[in-house]
DNA sequence: CGTCCACTTGATGGGCATCAACCGAAGTGG
DNA sequence: CCACTTCGGTTGATGCCCATCAAGTGGACG
């Protein structure tokens, strides 16, 4: 389950804050990274669990969850390979951060992380500069659960999640033709994202392959095969 | 409108950045400031404009706006006295900043502040802190966007902004048992806060006012008379 | 082959949007 | 000084989008 992680192997290190920070930086926190693997679904920091180290993302996808007593949930955030997962500082966590499917993570003692942040500013400012991203995101999210409809949101995700996570089909020219990828996320999952209810969700999904815009096999594979139209779906372009 | 900002006559000194900042740094920024005086209804920032600048506000509401071609807006934040106005290192900004109300401002020029902040972490790092904070706010109302009803959504606002900017009632012992003050947002402004029309949010009034727990007098001012039942419907216990 | 679980599909209803009329306060101009 | 306009807000009538409730489907797995 853990062990000593090897930079000089990081699938993320090119677009990870490693890349980001100064080589002395780098070096300081290469020793102190600790492997990590996640199955599916499990809590990786809640409340004051988790908050002893932090962590980027080698593979898989987090969620980050927000809950009501009253069993109500929603997702508020999403961290992609290369994203940080904690925050320095923090004394408790407001959210829950869960593995949605399997995870590799690089992780630091919080302590050791906090130290190493303290002698390197710019260590301190490329995680300010991803704060400032992921702000930047939860409000484009904010536009999208207030003042959007039911088709917009979900064609808005699957953009999202493609523009992410997709990696381009073999044997087909050029990468805006026809996207493929897998969700990350169950039909639960999408819904708490969006704002919607499982069968909300289930019916965009039916419409979008009904009208040709993407097909599905199994539950997580899909295809776009429209992606120009997907994305006037998601800004509204009621075509 | 513009002019030299004296830090001794500061009314948010003790809340702002600049008591969080290292005494160096606070030094290096008080020659720098300037004071700025805006009317309600102008904006500050958008797209490429008043990126020359970043601030502080003394007084007054700014709220964050992001808008769609097709006329959609949605305020994806609000920030109050005390709050920092503008990101640096943004070179562009994605958001629309207006004034709600009139303001006042201690304005930086961007360069002469991130100068400075290249010379003293304490200030990067302060505003860290703050981008975190906006970012847990902006997730909070993520959850209210996603997944609350119109009732507990003007709730949740009334509660938000009482706990930012009330004042306590004169004469009355207590501040928890009656709360009074001025709206900084207009009725259009509270619908695209919560993702509603302005007439679903005149309805809660209406049924806020009914019930007695809260009495309106003109268009902004509000008096809130069961500060406890105004918060349990917030949360959604639908008494 | 049966069970389970995630998902789909259908029927119905409610919450909020939409459309429309009205109201009152604050100008505006003759 | 008073009709007229304007503008933000309120109130009412209607309808639609999406939630809710309920039943069905199909793949995975023992």
């Amino acid at each position: 389950m853990r062990g000593r992680y090897y930079c000089d192997r990081c699938a993320v290190r090119e677009v990870s804050l490693c890349s980001e920070v100064s080589e002395a930086a780098a070096k300081e926190l290469a020793p102190i990274a600790h492997h990590r693997r996640i199955p599916v679904g499990q809590v990786i920091q809640s409340d004051h669990q988790g908050l002893g180290w932090l962590a980027i993302i080698v593979s898989g996808v987090v969620k980050l969850v927000k809950a009501q007593k009253d069993g109500r949930l929603q997702i508020v955030g999403l961290q992609y390979p290369a994203d940080f997962v904690g925050h320095p500082y923090a004394t408790k966590h407001a959210l829950i951060a869960e593995a949605t499917t399997q995870l590799e993570l690089c992780c630091f003692s919080r302590t050791a992380f906090e130290n190493i942040m303290r002698n390197h500013p710019s260590l301190e400012q490329a995680l300010y500069r991803r704060a400032l991203n992921d702000l930047e995101t939860a409000r484009e999210w904010m536009f999208l659960l207030g003042r959007k409809t039911a088709r917009e949101k979900v064609a808005s995700l699957l953009v999202s999640i493609a523009t992410r996570i997709t990696r381009p089909i073999p044997g087909v020219a050029g990468d805006k033709l026809t996207l493929h990828f897998d969700l990350p996320l169950s039909r639960n999952e999408i819904a708490d994202s969006l704002g919607l209810t499982i069968e909300t969700v289930s019916r965009e999904f039916r419409y979008l392959k009904t009208a040709g815009i993407v097909s599905t096999s199994g539950r997580r594979s899909i295809t776009v095969s429209k992606p120009d139209v997907l994305q006037a779906l998601a800004e509204g372009d009621c075509t």
